[in-house]
DNA sequence: AAACAAACAGTCAAGACTGCTTGTAAATAG
DNA sequence: CTATTTACAAGCAGTCTTGACTGTTTGTTT
């Protein structure tokens, strides 16, 4: 049983070496400068034990979309526990995490989804589960109530403008004006929940 | 002069072709499929026509950027024209031109151009000329002053938000879930204003 | 009309990327 | 302890893409 383990481990720290640098080449690179064999060099893996463990490479990316989700969700989390309670201070906390590398290798996977079938379903599903529960992550650190009438549209709204904040901060620094838009919409939001 | 003429039409018309095709085929098969033969065949240009009007595939999508922002304020400001008065319509309005293929297309150069130095520069450009213009184009139809306080962040906001929804929409229909945002946020904008 | 320039067509070589195949060492089963 | 399976390494073949090169047609100037 301890012999089996260990092929299980060097298995398993195999793929996660591949998948996170899969993510890591994404955000570096792009969607087309992610190829197979620059992945296989980040993560210090040949590209028989690549193709062996990701037959394809549309299996390691969703495998890595998996791990991207897994991760942000997560790491949402965890900063949530130290989180001041404030209107401003949440909504500051979820625009900045949708500014992280995180949101970017997100954002590459997103675009590429679209017009590629195989992973347009891997991301759909993703999305779906990821999006769930960030928004229930929001109203719980807002205090708030969904079934309240106007609770639920005033929560998607607020996600809705951190994503497209955090679109803005892809090319340039926006943080500047990131900051002054989320001082805004907090107070908004305050005196509507 | 009329020879002269005719030929310079030619120039500008097989230009205008292959551009479009580029853009098209931008909506159609995303950055990593807009390949510059594609972008022949698409437009019915030789690749010798194609390669001596844009020397590389950078020159070509650089000059179809310049297409896209053209384009883009110039049917948002056509729009605006039979647009409704309501703050409800005019943020319609906004929304829906920012699901429009035109975003689609702008939003894979926008992603591309993140890793791509070359386009960087040119798409941080445009962005900075397109933004303002929206911004203007919005103060505008809104029927709001600019020197008020509260009235840039309400704008900028409103803005950020409909880029957000615009995200969304990429993947799957998200059409009536944006209308419901859109006119909450309508009705919030309109007692802020 | 002759000389020159620009627009365009078609082909080709170099490089890159993906996935397949062959070879080796380690691990697990019997 | 032997047989078999699994993890991994390395190289290779096919395809795709880009940009260069050569030749032809069309337009312009003098």
């Amino acid at each position: 049983m301890e012999t089996r383990q260990r092929q299980a481990d060097r298995t398993r720290e195999t793929k996660r070496k591949l998948m996170e640098a899969t993510v890591e080449c994404l955000v570096e690179r792009g969607w087309s400068g992610t190829t197979t064999t620059e992945v296989a060099e980040r993560a210090g893996v040949s590209r028989g034990a690549q193709l062996h463990h990701f037959r394809t490479r549309g299996e390691l990316v969703a495998a890595a979309v998996e791990h991207v989700g897994a991760e942000s969700v997560e790491v949402l989390k965890r900063r949530a526990v130290i989180a001041a309670k404030s209107t401003h201070a949440v909504v500051e906390l979820i625009a900045d995490f949708h500014a992280s590398d995180l949101f970017t290798a997100a954002l590459e996977l997103w675009v590429a989804a679209r017009t590629d079938p195989e992973l347009r379903e891997q991301v759909l599903e993703l999305q779906a589960r990821l999006g769930r529960e960030v928004y229930g992550l929001a109203l719980e650190l807002l205090d708030v109530d969904d079934s309240k009438p106007g609770v639920r549209d005033a929560v998607q709204a607020t996600l809705d403008l951190v994503r497209g904040l955090a679109l803005a901060n892809q090319l340039a620094d926006d943080a500047k004006r990131r900051a002054h838009v989320v001082r805004y919409w907090a107070r908004m939001l305050e005196e509507q929940l």
